[in-house]
DNA sequence: GTCACCTTAGAAG
DNA sequence: CTTCTAAGGTGAC
């Protein structure tokens, strides 16, 4: 019955001065990113990966140099195409919103919630904030609660607190 | 069905 | 100032 029993997707590590993360990619590009220790399964490590697709491995690569200047608080100048279509249609225009936050620039819920038309969903922005597949490219950190306070983080608040930091971003907390 | 979540303006005490 | 309330989208159980 499964038309597609198995869509191709590769996990890949990129290793960085923060630890090693995971890029996740499926045939329409970058697709996740997992901090390093979330759940690493060895497995999914060791895990033969047949061929890596030469698509794919360019992607890594453009993931990998990203990942470095995301990290080190500088400018991300190239992305690979990013896979968000497993975001429902509110995640994704939440998503989309936070794209165009770009480095040392920071949105409140709030206004993100009016960016995507609904006001009133301040709190389902949170929820897609959390939900957000690829941070750091997708830069939910730069989402702050109301009066430029920290908010929440589902990476764990220590990640959003040294983005910020990096990009020059001051938290009055 | 119920609950917990990266929220926040406003009203009450 | 502190505490309480109400309003949303979504996945887990």
């Amino acid at each position: 019955m499964n038309m597609k029993s198995k869509t191709e997707f590769f996990q890949l590590p990129v290793e960085t001065p923060a630890g090693r993360f995971v890029a996740g990619y499926s045939e329409r590009g970058l697709a996740s990113l997992t901090f390093p220790d979330a759940t690493l399964r060895p497995e999914s490590m060791t895990q033969r990966i047949p061929a890596v697709p030469q698509q794919v491995e360019a992607w890594h690569r453009t993931t990998s140099q990203a990942l470095a200047r995301a990290l080190a608080g500088k400018p991300v100048e190239e992305l690979p195409p990013l896979d968000l279509s497993s975001g429902t249609d509110f995640q994704q225009r939440v998503w989309n919103v936070l794209r165009k936050i770009s480095c040392g620039e920071t949105r409140s819920y709030t206004e993100v919630a009016r960016e995507i038309g609904r006001p009133e969903a301040v709190r389902a922005v949170g929820g897609a904030c959390g939900a957000n597949p690829i941070p750091l490219f997708v830069p939910c950190h730069r989402v702050l609660a109301a009066n430029q306070k920290l908010g929440g983080f589902s990476g764990g608040l220590n990640w959003k607190r040294m983005l910020l930091g990096r990009e020059g971003i001051t938290i009055s907390e």
